[in-house]
DNA sequence: TGTACATCAGTGAACGCGCGTTCACTGATGTAC
DNA sequence: TGTACATCAGTGAACGCGCGTTCACTGATGTAC
């Protein structure tokens, strides 16, 4: 614990402490690991602050909460522009694969973020914001025909796969998962984006599942055929 | 609140308060919405009973909180022996909009079992079995050649498809989610379903994107063709 | 059939804890004159 | 250049709360003799 004893901020610079105490909540809930440990008390102390010292910056503990969160749904924008560009079927692999090591780099933060209980009071715009990068990255796979329908359902289908693997991922760290988590969150990405482009193109009745299972045989053949040279 | 009087338990029945414990401890969570309402002291009274009795059957907090998630556990598998049975295919489909329509429709239960910090001591064998049913509806799948590739990998990757978008809609309660929940629901399922088909017979290698998307709107085209003509 | 007693289901009151929050205060820093 | 003063950053001590848990107890119920 390298608790240097901070100095105090000069005629208009309190305001620093706010960043101060914000980074101290992020390092407690990596350290710590359970966001039980994020307590006004704890960030304080951390800070290298009184309690109440707090309280200069936040009304109360929701608001540290919601600016933690702010911070991390700020991270999973930056996911998105930073994997956009280039083909975009290839860029949406790119964002989820992303999306879920994000997750899984920063896990307190990430179940802070989308595990804790309603805040209730509408979406945060931040997360609106992340939201609307999901659905443009969609929207460019559209626009080139590499998928097909709506792209706000074909994002939130996205988003439930990319999700719910990571959140499976943090919720039940003692199930035997395989050993190859990157493999993994490559299957379910690969899935969520090949079910996406099929779905939009298939028809709601299907034929017997045997005469359904006979073409995609055809077509994955057919595809070996024409697979692109390793780069 | 109908807390009618109870009438204290004849020698050898004292485990039927066991019972009441737990249904009070759920009924307290469907009532209130929100888990922070358990705790041993409504419980208690909700049971009509005074707190420490509620410690003649449960050594501790945590193992009334096991108690009501092996019930939920329960649930679940119930789901999967349900659904399963006729074309494995269309079993999964079912399955997993069962699944997902589980975890709405008792929102709180499913949050204790699958947001809650890791009880970090294995997992629950409950939990275990509830797998074993999905990795059972999958291999039906793959034996009849619907799907292709490791069972337990494709019920990993569903898993976290039916749960991403489960565990969204609770999280996430004030996004502007679209009207029909129903139909979010189907799209994620087929969306998972399809791609772990399709999946299965990829080639690691894919053709630029602008050729994949021909080849997948000529499949559609020829299961339009083929689809079976309503029931 | 009566009675002493062990057992069992359940209670009332209290313990200590950590939490969010508030209050009256301190002391350094800049500013007006 | 000196000084009184307003302002600002931050503090120490305490408040009340609900929680999990424990302790010594009560009183009904069945059983041995």
């Amino acid at each position: 614990m390298t608790t240097t004893r901070r100095v105090r901020a000069r005629r208009g610079e309190g305001a620093r402490l706010r960043e101060e105490i914000l980074r101290a909540a992020e390092a407690l809930l990596d350290e710590t690991g359970t966001e039980e440990s994020l307590t006004i008390r704890a960030v304080a102390e951390r800070t290298g602050v009184s309690t109440p010292s707090v309280y200069l910056h936040f009304a109360d503990k929701e608001a540290l909460v919601e600016a933690v969160c702010l911070r991390v749904w700020d991270g999973l924008g930056r996911i998105f522009a930073e994997n956009s560009g280039g083909d975009p079927f290839l860029a949406l692999g790119r964002c989820g694969r992303a999306y879920a090591r994000f997750a899984l780099d920063h896990p307190v933060q990430y179940r802070v973020l989308m595990m804790r209980p309603s805040s209730s009071e509408g979406v945060h715009p931040a997360a609106a914001t992340c939201f609307g990068h999901m659905v443009g990255v969609v929207s460019a796979c559209v626009e080139t025909g590499a998928l097909r329908g709506d792209p706000e359902t074909l994002a939130l289908g996205l988003w439930s796969a990319v999700h719910g693997c990571a959140s499976l991922f943090l919720a039940q760290p003692s199930f035997p998962w395989p050993g190859d988590r990157e493999a993994l969150i490559d299957h379910i990405v690969r899935v969520a984006g090949f079910g996406s482009a099929l779905h939009g193109r298939l028809p709601r009745r299907l034929p017997p599942s045997a005469e359904l299972a006979g073409e995609l045989d055809d077509l994955g053949v057919r595809l070996a055929a024409r697979a692109e040279p390793p780069a």
